[in-house]
DNA sequence: CTTATATATGTACGTCTGCTCATATGTTCA
DNA sequence: TGAACATATGAGCAGACGTACATATATAAG
């Protein structure tokens, strides 16, 4: 597609393109991490997983804790369990969201730590 | 803007809004951090990020290792350098781009371990 | 100064996203 | 069964995003 538009520097040696082509995580998984990333994307979604930090929570606590319509809440929490950063159990009427995994708080905090330079 | 058409459940005790409220990071930080996953929400600049990995590199050598055009890579350093995510220094014509940190390395990798379950 | 090369940037456009609004589903209680 | 409440979901819209295209800027060489 650009091949011809681009330069002709190159300053790679062509083993070194090849060493990256190995390096490189396939096409697959690159799309994976971007989506997943794109949960996090959002500050909407980061306030519902602060908040879900403290203690698992229905889904109007949420709509009352951030201010928001419990439709936008309930949208975004099946985004969240789409890409398994959330559970849920449901209580009578009452459906509780928790968070799915730890590793959720450490990529926020090191996204925290970038941030405060 | 929602609290009249969510629910009365509230679950929480009015202690715990309170509890939540304070370890909730204040707006702007919220707004930034969503913003820093922003750049890794999209597969091409996660690739840029790969390349780099290995060492620096100029515009059109990522354009020709990508397969895409130099305006697209162009703009997308942009960002990433709008970000702090990539330094660059120019040498003659050539601009050479590379990595400005290492928790990029560490953060890819975690969304790697996510993915991978 | 002119030309060639490498990079940057402005505009435009199709696509994706997050919210609202309306409505459907599921559960409890009378 | 029907009313009330909690949640889920579909459609639609405004704004954000990523890329292509055209063009501007910057440096080097002649």
């Amino acid at each position: 597609m650009a091949q011809k538009e681009t330069c002709n520097c190159l300053h790679l040696p062509l083993e070194t393109v090849d060493n990256i082509r190995e390096i490189m995580p396939p096409e697959d998984a690159l799309y994976d991490l971007a989506d997943f990333f794109k949960v996090f994307a959002d500050s909407t979604r980061i306030k519902m997983l602060y908040t879900l930090f403290y203690s698992e929570m229905c889904v109007c606590d949420l709509a009352l804790m951030l201010s928001m319509s419990q439709s936008a809440i309930s949208h975004q929490l099946r985004t969240l369990k789409q890409m398994n950063l959330v559970r849920n159990r449901r209580e009578g009427k009452t459906v509780f969201y928790s968070l799915a995994d730890d590793h959720i708080k450490s990529i926020l905090n090191q996204g925290m730590e970038h941030i405060e330079e």
